[in-house]
DNA sequence: GTGAAAGCGCTAACAC
DNA sequence: GTGTTAGCGCTTTCAC
């Protein structure tokens, strides 16, 4: 049934460490005994088995990926991204799938360590470092993605979040938009803690009324953003910022199902999901930010192979930084469309 | 440093056998001597090493999914579902993305059985059956998922194709549109050849005037159906049917720069991924097909793990319907969205 | 330039 | 109720 190393040995009249070796290029076989060998694979099928070759060695040639919503878009091209680059060089990449859910993350990482993977993505859902940490074995590769924590042990790629807020904050004000809203992340997580910051900081620096009640918190799920906008509107806002793309597209349908429209009787500036098409019906009414989210997929997998080649080099964070596209009134063509 | 299964045994004072028994549930052990061991394994830290668990009994616990894009939320959404469903039977996902690419669908499924996974899911990019069954190694558990091939050697879970278009072309006939152009996806694969065809008939049914110039095919990728719209609307259409999520947000799009509107200056009838938001603003200016992704996932994940029980089970075809949503000028209060 | 053989960590007969 | 032990298929050291 199973055609093993030592089948092919034995056809091919030599030892199994000449087939190993053929096959790995890891010594040298002389030219006519590699024929041999070759002859004798393609004669008997052979393929060496994955599972014994990565108990034998230890390397697994895979990289796990903690997300916590596949479905989403951001996610899913940065998905598509990782395993691109992955794919060039000889990994696979398990995905594992948290739904922003603390104990489903805790499950999976403790799953993966174990023996499956060479190293983790991580896209953490977890507010409690000493948590995390505890789930991870000492020395095991890990990438932290989109999120990280305050205390700085594991290298992070991540976005900035601080700039494109508060730059948003200021062109509002610059219009003279007073009551400016934002509906933010899950609160625990980095990202979200870093936008309202810069938010917070921006409106005191602009001189405009600080109220608690203009920011409110979604969890960035489908279905989550119709209750903040109704709150925000209800405390007559000019203006509202939102912190993620699912709840951007969710917030421009709510507003017009609401005949509210943009630019006129309400500012948008949000983050926006990269190319999603959608967006292009709106860039002539709202700002947008739009994060760099195939270099975040790239820099995630480049980093990983990194670690998993030298697990003890020091950790650094990766910061890359999001387009800020103001909007024009003059609709774009789209044919020269800016991206 | 790696502490094994007899660090474990020696420190409990029992034998590998018992340890393995313990934590397998595999046979009878006192519960003093569990006591032992779960007091040895907790002191020492010791976890099952996966890979060699794998190695030694050839389970591994994990099953590929070969998708086209995995950034197209039509995959993206399958692909949670099935995730979802594997991991709460303690099975892992590893993704692999092929692009359309057939080449790179070859070189995935040849990686991925060689001894990396128990089953394949696999949505091909293939028209050549031949060329793929000689991929599979004889037995191995494969489930088709959304595509599937004419000869029926494999088991597939897809969805209905030819009945949501041929009553696509029926409503329009019976709105009095007299040229109707289809926009399908690649012509190569299943899914694609049966909408054709059902359009073919339901057009030659209709009585309505046979025209190949009004058959266009995009590639399903970002930015493909623009070319197709635009020469359709020179052959003047009255309506236009799109036969997928990512060709449809385009076509809206573009019909929107364009001044074009819907329901007024063409009818518009369109397959449309699950759950997007999008469409939420023009349900009730085009009819859509809502094609049953999470049931399609959840399918395709309970089909791959019965299979991989029993490899020799004979194949068969599931066939999933999709919701068929015709448009209704009132627009739809989101207190009740009919989902 | 090639072979012999020792394991990697675990499971599962088989034995008592 | 528990222990002994033979491998799973491969890589790699050591030997010649």
């Amino acid at each position: 049934m199973k055609v093993t190393i030592s089948d092919v040995a034995k056809l091919a009249g030599v030892s199994t460490a000449t087939v190993s070796h053929t096959i790995n290029n890891t010594r040298y076989v002389s030219s006519e005994t590699k024929e041999k060998v070759y002859q004798a694979i393609a004669q008997l099928g052979y393929t060496p088995d994955a599972s014994a070759r990565s108990f034998r060695t230890g390397k697994k040639k895979t990289v796990g990926f903690i997300v916590p919503d596949i479905a989403n878009k951001f996610f899913g091209t940065m998905i598509e991204s990782v395993e691109n680059f992955l794919s060039a060089h000889g990994y696979h990449l398990i995905i594992a799938n948290t739904k922003e859910d603390m104990d489903r993350e805790e499950n999976h990482i403790r799953l993966l360590t174990a023996g499956l993977v060479d190293g983790l993505l991580i896209a953490s859902t977890m507010d409690d470092f000493q948590r995390f940490d505890d789930l991870i074995p000492p020395g095991f590769p890990v990438v932290l993605v989109d999120r990280t924590f305050e205390t700085k042990k594991y290298p992070s790629i991540c976005v900035s979040n601080f700039q494109p807020i508060y730059r948003s904050v200021c062109r509002l004000a610059g219009k003279g938009d007073q009551r400016i809203g934002i509906i933010g992340g899950l609160p625990r997580l980095s990202s979200t803690k870093e936008r309202i910051s810069a938010y917070q900081q921006a409106i005191a620096d602009c001189g405009l009324p600080e109220d608690e009640q203009l920011i409110r918190y979604g969890d960035s799920m489908e279905n989550s953003a119709r209750v903040c906008l109704d709150e925000l509107l209800e405390r007559s806002c000019d203006a509202i910022i939102v912190c993620q793309g699912l709840m951007a597209s969710e917030t421009i349908i709510y507003l017009h199902k609401k005949g509210i429209q943009m630019a006129k009787d309400i500012d948008l500036v949000s983050f926006v999901d990269y190319e999603s098409t959608f967006y292009q019906l709106y860039n002539n009414q709202m700002d947008t930010i739009v994060q760099p989210v195939e270099e975040l997929g790239l820099a995630a997998g480049e980093q990983i192979l990194r670690r998993i080649e030298k697990p003890d080099a020091p950790a650094f964070e990766k910061v890359l930084t999001s387009a800020y596209r103001p909007y024009s009134t003059q609709a774009h063509s789209w044919a020269h469309s800016d991206r």
